[in-house]
DNA sequence: CTGAAAGCGCTAACAG
DNA sequence: CTGTTAGCGCTTTCAG
């Protein structure tokens, strides 16, 4: 049977018909139920309950009332990374009473304005977005008309809004100076036909990592770059291997831009026969759920996510308090040594 | 700089004043601009450009205009299989302008009353669910009262609802049935302390496999149980391995509820020297972005799981068509053969 | 083609 | 303690 569009909300203004009362002694019994006789009270919600009423939230929203949802503007929630940074939204969130839109952007710079217009349409309490692009003007003039917005892995800048992100350069570093220490000397960086600030800073890190060891960043870094968006990573990665093995002389170790892509990248090793960490060493980022399970054990750069997340959501609801300050929350990576690295074959 | 709680968005009136026309005007100029004198229409866009000017959903939602924003209730979003399954959800209602308030349950019904009661409020325009117990009654109820649902992973069995599924007797069946031909004759079903429907059926499934092979399920089929939920899935059965490695005589294949605790039960398996395929055979089920990279390659049912969400989307969107019917959508599962599967040691 | 006016469902004074 | 009232910002007839 076609869901009837005749079906219509009751109104406070039926409730309150219904309970004999008036529509503001309705408004009481849900909004502050002291203040109202026991007797009347429980005819009203007797009422309520028999009428299946629902308060009307953008009637409420209209009155002044702040909205309970909060976009998150992401690169793509199917990336685990995302995903789990998203839950941390979520729970936090869940706990102010609050629910979250959250908008997938696929890098793609036109999908993120799109959403962000419809984002202020809707009037929602604020928006935490991991932005495309570098450019923070369009976030600032929302901030500024009125919707708050959190930075997510982009620096604040200086910028007047709140921020929060994983120092990128010093993940690059951790990950490099492993290698370094272990001898490595021929290093390839597989990064992203298109990257984010984040893949960028973190190759900034490497090249920092070396230069700090006195070698020269242009000998030992081979770039090589992934499509990473439409088709899938994993795919991309293991094609990309057949790169990888074409350089001369060989690379020893090679850093993933996530752990998806190491993903990739290991089984395309190992369909070419290449072993690792005998002959080649290599490392994700990210430490997602799967890392520790691969097989070898995945080395990585793990990073807060879900903590992320949190953090993310704490800065955005507090700016609904009036003391508010923007700030920047900065979370330190951290290297998780596995059975993927290992000194080069003759070091 | 604090976010000044001062600023509030312009309105129409304001528009309107500044445009020096009226606010009906201003509306046609945003609704149907073809109807309005192309001079006052450039000096309405103008004024709404330079004051930055945005429309408030909220108070045209009060007008009737139906609200863009879709529940998507699911057990969790950093679940793989339902991040993909919303990303499918997201795109369609995407090409509808719509977009989706995405919320876990974590298999608490309470948290499922609590975003069900949140979205109602929220005058959304549908709510698309996974829902975790079997009892349809609240979200009948929802329907009724004017806020469409769509099921997701559970059967229409008649309900007045939309649904869209996956076949999942048959998933069981095609797992159970690739083992039995291969020798199989003890297998594992490692399933969850708190199973959702999803999984008692393809458990179904499996013994009805046995059965039509004219063997008995209760002698072949050994349930194990995994707390699924807080812990970590992946670690939670690794650890299960253990229970698996002390049944007598030892099992020779094991199914598990999706690839994530496959992936434990490999890793698991490997730390405890056992190898796979010779020793044991591991099945998982989903297919996702990680099976086809683990080492072994790793053998499990295919779930289109983008195609379900955009399938349910769909339906939402469609119930808002007069002539809408409900109805159900049931895609097909596919057995997926990798390497984690093999004859048994003696068969 | 443009403007005036009614009212969506609710909250928050304020008066009784 | 309960009722009356005035909008919140917008869409939509309906007159001009």
């Amino acid at each position: 049977m076609a869901n009837d569009a005749g079906v219509r909300r009751s109104s406070m203004r039926e409730v309150a018909r219904a309970a004999g009362v008036s529509v503001s002694t309705v408004a009481n019994v849900l909004s502050r139920p002291a203040i109202v006789a026991p007797e009347t009270r429980r005819r009203v919600e007797q009422a309520i309950r028999h009428m299946g009423y629902v308060r009307h939230g953008p009637a409420r929203q209209l009155r002044g009332l702040p909205s309970p949802i909060v976009g998150s503007v992401i690169l793509d929630l199917a990336n685990p990374f995302f995903a789990e940074l998203n839950r941390g939204i979520e729970d936090r969130l869940a706990e102010a009473g609050c629910l979250v839109l959250a908008c997938s952007t696929d890098l793609q710079p036109a999908k993120e304005r799109q959403v962000l217009d419809l984002l202020e349409e809707q009037a929602v309490r604020g928006v935490i977005i991991a932005p495309i692009g570098p450019d923070p003007a369009v976030l600032l003039e929302m901030s500024r008309r009125g919707t708050p917005v959190v930075l997510v892995d982009r620096p604040r800048d200086g910028l007047d809004l709140c921020a929060v992100g994983v120092d990128d350069v010093l993940g690059g570093r951790l990950a490099a100076e492993h290698l370094l220490s272990l001898g490595h000397r021929r290093i390839v960086y597989l990064g992203g036909t298109f990257e984010t600030g984040t893949v960028i800073r973190r190759r900034e890190g490497v090249r920092q990592a070396m230069r700090a060891a006195g070698l020269d960043p242009d000998d030992l870094l081979i770039d090589l770059r992934l499509p990473i968006h439409p088709p899938p990573l994993v795919e991309a990665a293991a094609a990309g291997v057949q790169q990888i093995l074409a350089e001369r002389p060989l690379p020893t170790a090679v850093l993933c831009l996530n752990d998806t892509a190491a993903l990739g990248v290991l089984h395309g090793l190992g369909v070419a026969g290449v072993k690792v960490p005998q002959d080649i060493s290599v490392v994700g980022y990210d430490n997602l759920a799967f890392a520790a399970g691969l097989a070898p054990a995945l080395t990585t750069v793990n990073q807060p996510k879900y903590q992320l997340g949190r953090a993310a959501a704490d800065l955005l609801l507090d700016e609904a308090r009036p003391d508010h300050a923007h700030r920047e929350i900065r979370f330190r990576p951290s290297l998780v040594i596995r059975a993927s690295t290992a000194p080069p074959r003759r070091a």
